[in-house]
RNA sequence: GGCGCCAUGGUCUAACGGUUAGGACACGGCUCUUUCAAGGCCGCGGCGGGGGUUCAACUCCCCCUGGCGCUACCA
């Protein structure tokens, strides 16, 4: 049984996607499943559309994941450069080698000829393809155009003839005609190889098992095919997972927003939310069941179970999977995560104290609970923060306008003041009888303190939540309040 | 247009010829409860259409339809 070596190939020209990571773990899940190797190989050939930090999220996107990599660009390996633009040399001998076997062409076409070329094509409505019109040329005349410095490209040279079939591991045998290929550039004019030359001869050489990579691949699998054949070299096995796509059932791309990976990091989410969530997006255990450990998720992933059809991105879900997450996290970590949000609304110094950080911790206990995501802590937890909270309108109509509430948050406030305990058992205890004073009960004693001292209608439980604000905070409020209604009342 | 892939509720998925078609998210209701969540319970809702094959098709075959992808000196 051969070791499985599997590979990571992402282009450095824009942020790192949903999809890209989705096959990264599936790469990587397989990688650990069957004890092999998971490696990174930057396939950055198109230096026209080479975007800078590109390369860093895709490092940082990992890292995050916690999908380590055993070899690739920083810590190397034996099959190294990991960069393509590092391996220029080694693609220009195989390519000559094709030349010289006759199994690919210099070509000198502009660009300008093969759009014409093209639009010709289109008009007729033929087929579009290369008409080879380069393949004409004698030995002497390529000679002369070489040594001229005439602008020149490398084409692979298609055998027309018969049909190129293969095996997709999620789908089965797939078949393609040949004469419906047209020869395609495996150099570029600027030297660097194509991603069809380069991933051939770069998973050769790295003696890559599986090529795992989606779906929109699976149309040039047979260019695939016959370079391997033309170098008598023996193909991966390929796996093409589906495609994810957005909404709106179109390939997931930027105008959908929210693809960047790093995107969901920024949002609160979770790394072991995205891990499982990910993993599912095109895959399944086959169980009734969607809650999974990494390590669960390594010890059933198989390929069998790539699902064959494109699944669309579920947002609702991935929002349901992280509060799961998030409840289950450690109270200290989510703290931890939260405080970046916090500091950014303004909530909590950037450098906080050891009370603010644990008066912080005390709060985010309080909401651990409710959050779906991080990014969501300044919304819920600002009134633990702000002095002067703005009081939710409807509520302060509801609960705070009736004729009792004025005196019964003066009754309260004393109450507390008087009182040496400060407890959630006294503070419900003092609730309770300033609000028998009163002469109301539950919701119309609990909903007008809630409004005071919180300034709004939900939130934790009322007693933990005074217990945290503390004994100051509470007064403060309460007397705000009292301030205000007072006020209004001598209108 | 050509070629290719695909097709179970709104979404993700289970079923690998014989099931009242199962689970999850979302949605609706009830419940718990000081509110909001969470939880528990209940419910809504599906095999795209047509032909075959078979004693028996969601499952196998064909056609149609539909969706998506590819069709670059981008990946």
């Amino acid at each position: 049984m051969e070791r499985v070596r599997v590979r990571f190939a992402p282009s450095p020209t824009g942020f790192a996607h949903i999809g890209n990571m989705r096959n990264a773990v599936f790469d990587w899940l397989l990688a650990k499943h069957a004890g092999g190797e998971f490696i990174l190989r930057i396939e950055d050939t198109d230096r026209a559309r080479y975007v800078e930090g590109a390369l860093e999220e895709i490092f940082e996107a990992l890292r995050w994941l916690e999908t380590p990599y055993d070899e690739g660009p920083v810590q190397g390996g034996p099959f190294g450069p990991y960069f393509q633009s590092e391996r220029l040399d080694i693609y220009a001998k195989y390519a000559k080698q094709l030349v010289e076997q006759g199994d690919a062409y210099y070509c000198f076409c502009t660009s300008e000829r093969l759009a014409e070329m093209r639009k010709g094509q289109e008009a007729r409505k033929e087929p579009t393809g290369y008409d080879r019109t380069c393949l004409k040329l004698s030995p002497e005349e390529v000679e002369a155009n070489l040594a001229a410095g005439v602008p020149a490209v490398i084409r692979f040279k298609v055998p027309y003839k018969g049909e190129t079939a293969f095996c997709d591991l999620v789908r089965g045998e797939i078949t393609f005609r040949n004469e419906l290929l047209d020869d395609f550039v495996i150099i570029k004019s600027d030297g660097y190889p194509t991603y069809h030359f380069a991933s051939i001869v770069d998973d050769h050489l790295m003696q890559i098992t599986h090529v795992i990579r989606s779906e929109e691949w699976i149309s040039s699998t047979p260019k695939h095919m016959l370079m391997y054949a033309a170098l008598g070299w023996n193909p991966p096995k390929w796996v093409h997972p589906p495609l994810i796509l957005g909404q709106d059932g179109s390939k997931l791309s930027k105008r959908h927003g929210a693809v960047r990976f790093l995107d969901y990091k920024e949002k609160g989410y979770l790394p072991e939310t995205m891990m499982n969530f990910i993993a599912l997006l095109g895959w399944s255990p086959g169980e009734d069941r969607e809650l999974f450990t990494t390590e669960e998720l390594i010890e059933r992933f198989s390929i069998d179970g790539i699902v064959n059809h494109p699944v669309k991105f579920d947002l609702s879900k991935l929002d349901w999977m992280n509060g799961v997450y998030m409840r289950q996290a450690d109270l200290g970590r989510i703290t931890e995560l939260c405080l970046p949000y916090l500091t950014e609304a303004g909530l909590i110094p950037e450098n906080p104290s050891p009370e603010e950080l644990s008066y912080a911790k005390a709060v985010i206990a309080l909401v651990q609970d409710r959050m779906k995501v991080l990014s969501e802590a300044p919304e819920l937890t600002e009134f633990f923060f702000r002095e002067d909270c703005r009081y939710d309108e409807k509520g302060m109509k509801k609960w705070l306008s009736r004729d009792y509430v004025l005196e019964l948050l003066r009754n309260l406030a004393g109450r507390i003041e008087a009182s040496a305990e400060f407890t959630i058992e006294s503070l419900e205890e003092a609730v309770r009888m300033a609000g028998e004073d009163m002469d109301a009960h539950g919701g119309q004693v609990i909903h007008p303190v809630r409004m005071a001292v919180t300034c709004r209608t939900a939130g934790p439980g009322l007693f933990e939540t005074m217990e945290v604000l503390g004994r100051a905070r509470v007064i403060q409020r309460l007397n705000r309040a009292i301030g205000i209604l007072s006020e209004s009342r001598d209108d």
